[in-house]
DNA sequence: CAGTGGTCTAGACCACCGA
DNA sequence: CGGTGGTCTAGACCACTGG
């Protein structure tokens, strides 16, 4: 049975409903109801609510009282903030990172992880979430070599928006090629602890998707979206 | 009846014990139990756990399976790099402030909030709390300002530690004509567009608590901490 | 009004811990 | 073993929404 897979009913109402809503099966918007759910799952309301509770948490529901719950839109805002607050961080976590004392067994693990990288964009049965993971390892290198591992476990648990926007990036078509070769730029200019440059390459880095999910944003996937105001348009 | 005072029972029994932790009438690492705080309140164990779910997300209480549940230790990691991280945004939130083409009107909102900040402490009755919320307010207008207000949320939700930190804060003598001064001084530089010499001082401002609480934590409130790594010690 | 969530109870049974 | 939390149900009643 199903149930085997779940440590119990609330985790596979959360797991589950989670999944649909990263895969886009439950859309942007979209209202759904607790009885619903009790049905469709077989459960009684209290492990729903518990379920519904955390999604709404992580940003992926939202709850108004006595007429609905629905499917999150994606907020642009959050999501250019978001990807602000890692540039502001990561920018300073790199800058003591080239100044480390002892940094050398460090280099080849990140050089380890982009050839890593490399061989897996090359394989045919490759899927986008394995290069996704293998990416945020290397980010993670510099942020637990410079004892700031809690502030990168935080910088996840607030990227829901971001998760989704590039589950959209994901059918759209990605230049994985591209993103290592930055990665690639990145790894040299830490070596010639280039600071001043190394900052503009990562502000590029993390600002790429945005930039070239730009249009996608304003036509194709217009309703997945929240308003923006006007004047943050081009602002990021 | 205590009744009204709160919307339901879940949120009486957050609210208060909250409040106690906060207060240190619930001591870091004390144990307490669903029992006894059903019995306490009078309420069945729905609203308690609820309750008592989301003092754990917000990271006042740490519930062990099978055993009990604990007030939190204050982590001094997290609480540096809380502040680590509070370092780097703003330093960058604070350069793009700087080059605002129309500040002009926001630098009079932080003269003003400094105004409020010195009049305040010299008031026969005035209380910490206080003086911290104008703090935070005065922060707020950068954020704002460049249009990072989501950020701010952010930062602010995960600041739990910190807020229990700087309790303990008040109860040491607190210098609050020294931290008005640093605003000013901040104020000066983002006038005078002072980006180098900016960032130290924030750096300063920010590191200022941890210094001067660095004898009271190895001391007189070691047992509220938890263990460090000897080597993390001084390298905030 | 009917429908949705909001809140709470009582009580059941299970799983794990430490003595 | 007894005690703690972990999970869940069934069912009750309330409060707000919208038509």
């Amino acid at each position: 049975m199903t149930q085997l897979l779940y440590k119990n009913r609330e985790e596979m109402v959360c797991k589950i409903l989670k999944q649909e809503i990263l895969d886009l099966v439950l859309k942007p918007g979209q209202l759904i109801s607790e009885n619903e759910i009790c049905e469709r799952f077989n459960v009684s309301r209290t492990p729903v609510r518990n379920a519904l509770r955390l999604l709404e948490d992580q940003n992926f529901l939202i709850v108004v009282p006595y007429r609905g719950i629905y499917v999150t839109l994606l907020n642009l805002i959050e999501i250019k903030q978001m990807i602000y607050m890692r540039f502001s961080v990561e920018v300073m976590i790199l800058d003591d990172f080239i100044n480390l004392s002892s940094n050398s067994g460090l280099i080849e693990d990140i050089e380890y992880m982009i050839r890593k990288q490399e061989n897996i964009i090359k394989e045919p049965d490759f899927l986008p979430e394995q290069f996704y993971r293998l990416d945020a390892k290397m980010h993670e290198i510099w942020f637990e070599a410079t004892k700031k591992k809690k502030m990168w476990e935080w910088l996840q648990a607030q990227k829901i928006h971001y998760t989704r926007f590039r589950m959209l990036d994901f059918v759209t078509e990605t230049d994985f090629i591209r993103i290592v070769k930055e990665h690639k730029n990145i790894l040299t200019l830490i070596k010639s602890k280039d600071s001043t440059r190394l900052k503009d390459t990562l502000k590029e880095h993390l600002y790429f998707s945005m930039k070239r999910m730009r249009h996608q944003i304003d036509v194709v996937y217009k309703d997945y979206f929240e308003e923006e105001p006007a004047e943050g348009k081009f602002d990021i």
